[in-house]
DNA sequence: CTGAAACCTGAACCGGGTTTCAACTTTGAA
DNA sequence: TTCAAAGTTGAAACCCGGTTCAGGTTTCAG
């Protein structure tokens, strides 16, 4: 995330607790950093405020100058998280070549990857779902409106055969989180094309 | 759940709890039916022991005649709710006619109705990935296996193209869970044969 | 009918974690 | 250089909820 991303994410929550210095915005990065490790190896409700200034090397009271509160934090946390995973799949498609459905199984590709590399970050978006609601609303509302828009190109060029529905955007969204899980956090070892090349065939051609 | 499967359960856990007599075992029923509930509207960190055998109707204490702990309480639920899917999905499975991948269908639209009516019991068992992740996963691992098994059948008799994968059981169940919770627990008015409809068209052939 | 086991009760214990606060230090614009 | 604003600090107030426990009540086998 950006410095002027998490300013943006604060803001709306609490206007007063932006940074105006260098030294402010220094701390409250390393705080951020500090939560993200924290709660991706805890998880919400067993990481403390004070565990994740004492692994900042922060005060307790510092924490409060910067975030409104525990939940505050982690609602920007995986804003910043939602952008990170929109951030890496992003150019990996901007660079492929293929059809609507290849690049379907590039954009899986680029978020398995992603989910074995940042293994936190995907649990972080994970149980969002119980911490902040709205938030991985967001998330997957968006990312699942990317892939319909994405799958709309493709009909427009002949490549899928329609009509596309947000149900699609969804069904393959739940499809590339359920093997993130299984094959990126759970078990990393599994060779990344075959699990790609497994998903993208069932999505060409179907099972019959 | 039936009696005898709460027993087996917190057998497992605490071979202490379990209730002698017929009035023990009615306490453990209602503390069981009133966590169901609170858990399923407040989600684990947000109910409370005290909250819970309020509803019940229960003095705080009888709570640890019959659970070691909130976290063996929800365990003990997560089991349940796990064995009612299975025992929702299976006889609608069992008077489905068709091939493998209509059966497949027939399974989904089963679980979309049941989550449609018992959100509370969709929330629990999502929400055990981070209170009882052990149960969580085998919850995931034995219902992956099941499409397995079914898909292999289906292989056999010639309707399906193989080789079947592991993946294509967590593909499937992420596409089935992902459509559950979009278009059964936050939107419960879409109709849920166009819903499975479409889920099975990508199924069977695709988007190519 | 009887008494030991099972069950029920809720006040109190207890640990932990979030949040506040008042005193102190650093920063940076004028 | 100066000083008001921004930032830092950590002890302690405060709150909450899980768990225990000792004493009373009910059940049911013998």
């Amino acid at each position: 995330m950006s410095g002027s991303d998490v300013a943006a994410t604060v803001r709306e929550e609490s206007p007063d607790k932006t940074p105006r210095t260098a030294r402010g915005r220094k701390t409250q990065r390393v705080l951020l950093d500090a939560a993200a490790a924290e709660f991706g190896e805890k998880g919400f409700h067993d990481s403390s405020i004070v565990s994740i200034t004492l692994r900042a090397g922060v005060a307790l009271g510092s924490f409060y100058t910067y975030f409104e509160s525990k939940d505050a934090l982690f609602r920007a946390l995986v804003r910043d998280m939602s952008e990170r995973v929109r951030d890496t799949v992003a150019p990996a498609l901007a660079s492929a070549a293929g059809d609507a459905i290849s690049r379907e199984g590039v954009a899986f590709a680029a978020f398995l990857a992603f989910a074995r590399e940042h293994k936190e970050i995907y649990r972080i978006i994970d149980e969002a779902e119980f911490v902040v609601p709205d938030e991985w609303r967001r998330h997957y509302e968006r990312t699942a409106q990317r892939i319909v828009e994405r799958l709309r190109e493709g009909e427009a060029r002949g490549e899928v055969t329609g009509p596309i529905d947000e149900a699609h955007g969804w069904a393959i969204m739940g499809m590339n989180v359920f093997l993130g899980l299984r094959f990126g956090v759970q078990d990393g070892t599994r060779p990344l094309q075959e699990v790609a090349g497994i998903a993208n065939a069932l999505l060409r051609r179907g099972l019959a």
